[in-house]
DNA sequence: TGTACATCAGTGAACGCGCGTTCACTGATGTAC
DNA sequence: TGTACATCAGTGAACGCGCGTTCACTGATGTAC
């Protein structure tokens, strides 16, 4: 029996707005979804959206703030490996990433779409992958300290892998077009590391 | 002074009317693009559109025809280079794309556009996606032939090349967020070729 | 503990804006004789 | 070569559909006394 404060219901609510958003948002995507779309799939009436979101705007925004928070709290982890010239720090990020998308895909094919209509998710989609790509300045210092070259300027290299990463996953874990064979996740991972690890070091592995 | 016959003016105006849509595209996206604007911005009236094309989709099927055709004049040409084993035939390739798509980022904006959209749009940039990864397939072979391991079985790398290339120009050849700054063409064909060796090969370059 | 009133989440029919699309009209080009 | 009619590209005001958004209403929870 669930309890029913006014607030509690409240909050019920918009969870189930946002779970039904992420749900007919990995189903149709960002920009084919209706208000009454989210509402019918939460179970609820039309009018009652607004009661929680100004818009869909607002909710992929809450959508973002979740996955972010919840992104938080898993980066941060002892276990981080630094060093690019081991191919299992490279590993590690590309495992890291590609779970996190997976997790998160719902969300992430929102601000996609919502970037190609909209210049404030525009800028929010390249801040947050420029702040991915900013965060493997360092590891990537390792390599030139291991002797080895790398392919271009350390920037250069992060926003190069965080492409190659990014549209990878995008690719293949948003519903691929019906008779693709997608990888599995540990075909993808070893892959990625592989080509990503050669790329950077010029080193066989 | 501009012959006028009918079929002449009725041409003319097609012609303006695509030339307005891509710049009309290029500006402000796809998605965001009424019927109304790229009319205004030929200068025609609002219904003249319905002359020529029964919706945003046909124009864009014809931009897309267009762009088709002037990549088969350019891409059977002489000096194919195919051997991967080799960095120039790598460069050759990245190049070609780059070059391609620079020409072309109007459309392939707008095809992308579409795609979050449209299922069938979808499925004709997939398709065109798996043709150009397929078209790489017995370049790769030639490095496995010279003793060289690929970092997966070749479609995959296939793949994996044209996603990164492609997403690496989508990045930077529609126009990027403002601070941003871009690669020169030259650093941008540079840094892949060198990338995409290295990772094909597990050689140096 | 009980009663009367206030507040609030949720409802869904109705409203209205934006924009795609139509269509009666114009003037110019083509055709018939 | 000239005249009368037909056809067609282009015009832009008006129409109407789809969908986001509102709002009067309901019933349940909270509060005052």
């Amino acid at each position: 029996m669930t309890a029913t404060s006014r607030k509690e219901k409240a909050a019920e609510t918009e969870a189930a707005l946002k779970a039904a958003a992420k749900r007919v948002f990995a189903r149709k995507g960002y920009l084919n979804t209706k208000i009454t779309d989210i509402t019918a799939e939460a179970g609820r009436a039309a009018g009652s959206f607004y009661n929680h979101f100004a818009g869909k705007e607002e909710l992929l925004e809450a959508l973002l703030q979740d996955m972010a928070a919840s992104g938080d709290e898993s980066a941060d982890s002892e276990d981080h490996l630094a060093d690019f010239s081991d191919p299992a720090a490279v590993r590690w990020h590309v495992k890291q990433y590609w779970d996190f998308y997976r997790d998160n895909a719902a969300t992430m094919l929102a601000l996609r779409q919502a970037a190609m209509v909209s210049e404030s998710f525009a800028r929010t989609v390249a801040q947050f992958g420029a702040s991915q790509a900013a965060d493997l300045d360092d590891h990537l210092a390792y390599v030139t300290r291991a002797g080895l070259r790398l392919p271009a300027a350390p920037d250069r290299c992060g926003g190069l892998i965080y492409n190659l990463v990014d549209s990878f996953a995008a690719t293949w874990l948003h519903e691929p077009p019906p008779g693709w064979t997608p990888p599995t996740d540990e075909e993808a991972i070893e892959m990625l590391t592989r080509f990503v690890y050669r790329g950077l070091t010029g080193r066989d592995y």
